[in-house]
DNA sequence: TATGAATGAGCCTTCATTCAT
DNA sequence: CATGAATGAAGGCTCATTCAT
């Protein structure tokens, strides 16, 4: 939304949970376009056609609204991964986690300059609700192929901080130097030595 | 060094070699102590007993002398590790493969702050000179490995990078919450599935 | 405004417009009383009753202000000049011209500090909205002089330029050594040989 | 002179006036290539291939050096120039005055940037060897011309100031936009009405 | 006389956050 | 709820000048 056009328009009234989703998903935007470094206060409420102040309406500061961004991202993809991978598993284990680990890399490429911003970046440490956890959804998984028999039996919670670090690695050097085919081989090549039950 | 004591102190003229070290090395202190997000100019030209003009002598910028930092680490990281690395290997090269994994996770946890500061933020894109690059030493090492017939045949650059996280993760895993041991055993795993040759 | 008095003063929301024009009336004070090169942005906000930041809301650099400082100097004269010579070359340009340059001479004597900020310094190559242009104020008044005959037919703008740096050079002698009527006759001695027609 | 070369040269011991005359004809080259505002200390010892405390040896300040640039410039000028006047004058002084005025405004045309630094900026102030005046130049050409009957008996100081600023304001415009015949024209036509005596 | 490393005051500019309307 | 003008702390960088060698 362009200065120009924000000259035109009204004073807008909106729920405060739409208002609130705007300026979220205009930070998406601006965080892709600018980069986590660059982004700022103000190019979020122009960007959402908001006026600079009605941010803090909806957020105590700028980090608030990275943490609110980030659980946006994940609470979607994680809205549409869990009853995904649910369904394909029970017809076979470690062909719908292989596939969910490659949605998962795609994921992290298409997010661009915004993973910095959620994974990275001045909010890196702040806790992350269990449910919608990288972390906690591959623990998840792992634990339903070790039960189900399909898995070898690992530590399941470092384990799963592994499988993260290997996906979030592939995607960001597909993101820099591309070569995704030969990247993804590699990473597969990792897991299926690693994790599937041997026989 | 706090501002009183400065006061106190002549101007110190020392050569350019010895005072860029030394500003390095207040900065290695202040990265730690202060973190990479606070850490300023003058913080690091005050814990080196200069003022803060001197710093521009040296470094162009705040992200120059990071780079530096960087370079400093790493070098001085390598002109160990690699000499041993070259001795253990002849008799032994897993051995000696695990053996540089566990000491650059322990390198990497004593970094502490210090490893956002050089790793991730503002310089993670730059480019490292490939004789001090950490990709490159794990490259050296898998290739030995292959050519000796010791390590499966992957893909060695893709591969390096791949070990690189996981070494990675577990060392931030253990800065941020401990239990050193069960995270080494999961590291190992991974890898002693993943790389030896079988059989 | 000293800052004692500042640190007792509330938030003052103004129009832009008018905080701006507050902006650029503080800066003529400023810039007569400290002179040009030594005037800073904060001597300018602070004469204002403004907050540092403040400035940058309406002038986006140093230069800028300096910009906008010669555009409402030279306005403000361009203003109430043109109707009064207008009215008066009816009657008989030649005195409305002399008029003009002796009141032109005494404006720039006023300016004092202030003319070198806009006439020198760094906006001196700055290109002037022609509708304020002294030179062009100029070369109009000699446009109707020639039409009407009573001034000698000289090539325009080139002339006005020249007429232009006579006034200028006559209002710096005064402004430095004084001797003011001395100055001024010696002036029209020469305006008076060069351009009525003769006859 | 290049940093490179500077670095294969020995301490150079010379006698102080070679030493201060090279750091004027530095500064010369310096001035005019980067400009009198952008032109710094260390630009002029690097141009003079000496160290950057030399400077402060010879010179007081960077405004004692703008001086010393200005004497240097301006006897050049005037210990050629008076000789030949004086010369040409005997055999007619209309000529030779305005064979002077057209040199001179070359001379300023060629001065480029540097009659910024000599003629506007900090030092324009500062008094003037009278001996190397430009008023007192022209003073006393006109002053010639005066007894010789050549010239109408104009207020002398006064007068020469005029003479300088028309002079001046041509070089400027011929510098800044080209045109030089018009320009010159224009000045020959506004002297020729001004100061020869009728009849 | 010469060097060049060191100093530090000074200034601009940014931008998260506040608050009068 | 919304606005957007105002704030001011913060910090990067420059460069004339000094001084230990």
């Amino acid at each position: 939304m362009a200065k120009k056009e924000k000259a035109l328009m009204k004073r807008r009234r909106l729920s405060p949970p739409v208002r609130r989703l705007e300026l979220i998903e205009a930070a998406l935007g601006v965080l892709r376009t600018r980069g986590p470094a660059a982004a700022r206060v103000e190019d979020v409420t122009e960007a959402a056609g908001a006026a600079k102040g009605t941010f803090y309406l909806y957020f105590a500061s700028w980090e608030d609204l990275l943490v609110a961004v980030r659980a946006h991202l994940l609470s979607t993809y994680v809205a549409e991964m869990r009853p995904r991978f649910k369904a394909a598993a029970s017809s076979g284990w470690w062909t719908a986690f292989e596939y969910e680990c490659l949605h998962f890399v795609d994921f992290v490429v298409g997010l661009g300059e915004l993973h910095k911003a959620v994974f990275h970046g001045p909010i890196a440490d702040r806790p992350l609700d269990p449910a919608i956890s990288s972390d906690r959804l591959i623990a998840g998984m792992l634990r339903t192929g070790i039960e189900s028999g399909a898995c070898r039996s690992v530590e399941i919670d470092t384990a799963a901080r592994l499988v993260f670090s290997v996906l979030h690695t592939t995607a960001d050097g597909i993101a820099q130097t591309g070569d995704r085919e030969r990247k993804l081989d590699s990473m597969l090549d990792l897991l299926r030595a690693w994790l599937p039950r041997p026989g």
